[in-house]
DNA sequence: CGGGTTACCTGACGGC
DNA sequence: TGCCGTCAGGTAACCC
């Protein structure tokens, strides 16, 4: 489901209702088959203070002094706040509540994830970047010291993938996904299919610089509501409504008013305009 | 190796 | 109404 701009919202979210002293008592797991089965460790975490939430990518790390907990919401994962104790014995847990953080202060965390894509791991905080699914990751986007033109260039040179392909490898350029870099190519003026190794210097710079707005926009919005996706409050984002290619295939371009394009590229669709991306 | 395709899983939706 | 095929925001295991 999320790419960076809903996990960032998740995460938000999570901050205001977690408050400023939070504590995890135990972790609370009805179905481990995940994406991966849910490691004993994780449920080894208990009694520990919350003392940070952040996000690398497109994962949530709860930081519970010293140890981390690593969350990815797959493509329906959410983290949301469950009935509290004195109810849950009596509200019937949906089916697809997997796991649960029990707070200290008896509120639970409850993660829904429909088609389980998502994973949970933890482990020692300082070991946090050595971590397998985090060690590979690229710059984030929202860091311009760490993602600038320079990086982008060095990753497409000599190669003749599509530039959609390549801003979607998450060691190129973490938290783009499907939604996201189709509306940073549009804003770019940039064929979703053009070899990314074709592309002047001038124009991955455009790019950079698209990627950036378009993802900070989305999370200023909200983040994007389509089919499940929503904050930990329940509200939704409003950011698709700021849509001007994803799943407007058919309908003019705002920006130009030629009818837009429809094509699937590594197994995603992908919509472009013709008239102002080349 | 780079690049493309498929699988993982469930639910929603459109067509017949 | 109901059945069936298709598709969905992510990632990784396969292929060539």
């Amino acid at each position: 489901m999320p790419e960076l701009p809903e996990v960032e919202t998740v995460r938000r979210g999570l901050l205001q209702v977690l408050g400023q002293h939070a504590g995890l008592e135990r972790v609370v797991c009805h179905r481990r088959d995940l994406r991966f089965p849910v490691p004993d460790r994780v449920l080894a975490l208990r009694d520990r203070p919350i003392t940070a939430l952040t996000r690398r990518a497109k994962y949530l790390l709860w930081e519970l002094d010293g140890q981390s907990l690593i969350s990815h919401l797959g493509m329906t994962g959410s983290w949301r706040l469950g009935e509290v104790a004195a109810r849950a014995q009596t509200a019937a847990r949906d089916q697809h509540d997997h796991c649960e953080l029990v707070l200290a202060d008896g509120r639970r965390l409850v993660y829904r994830d429909p088609r389980r894509f998502g994973y949970l791991d933890s482990c020692a905080t300082p070991a946090l970047a050595r971590h397998v699914w985090l060690r590979d990751l690229g710059p984030e986007p929202l860091d311009s010291h760490s993602f600038h033109v320079d990086w982008l260039a060095a990753c497409c040179r000599g190669s003749r993938a599509p530039i959609k392909n390549r801003i979607m490898d998450q060691r190129v350029v973490v938290g783009v996904g499907n939604i996201y870099a189709a509306e940073s190519l549009h804003l770019a003026g940039i064929h979703p299919r053009r070899a990314a190794g074709r592309i002047g210097r001038e124009r991955l710079e455009r790019l950079v610089v698209a990627i950036r707005a378009i993802l900070e926009k989305a999370i200023t919005a909200g983040g994007s509501t389509i089919r499940d996706f929503r904050q930990a409050g329940g509200s939704s984002g409003y950011f698709q409504h700021d849509f001007q290619v994803y799943g407007r295939e058919g309908l003019p371009c705002r920006r130009c008013g030629k009818v837009l394009k429809h094509a699937v590229l590594a197994g995603r669709a992908t919509v472009w305009c013709g008239g102002c991306q080349r």
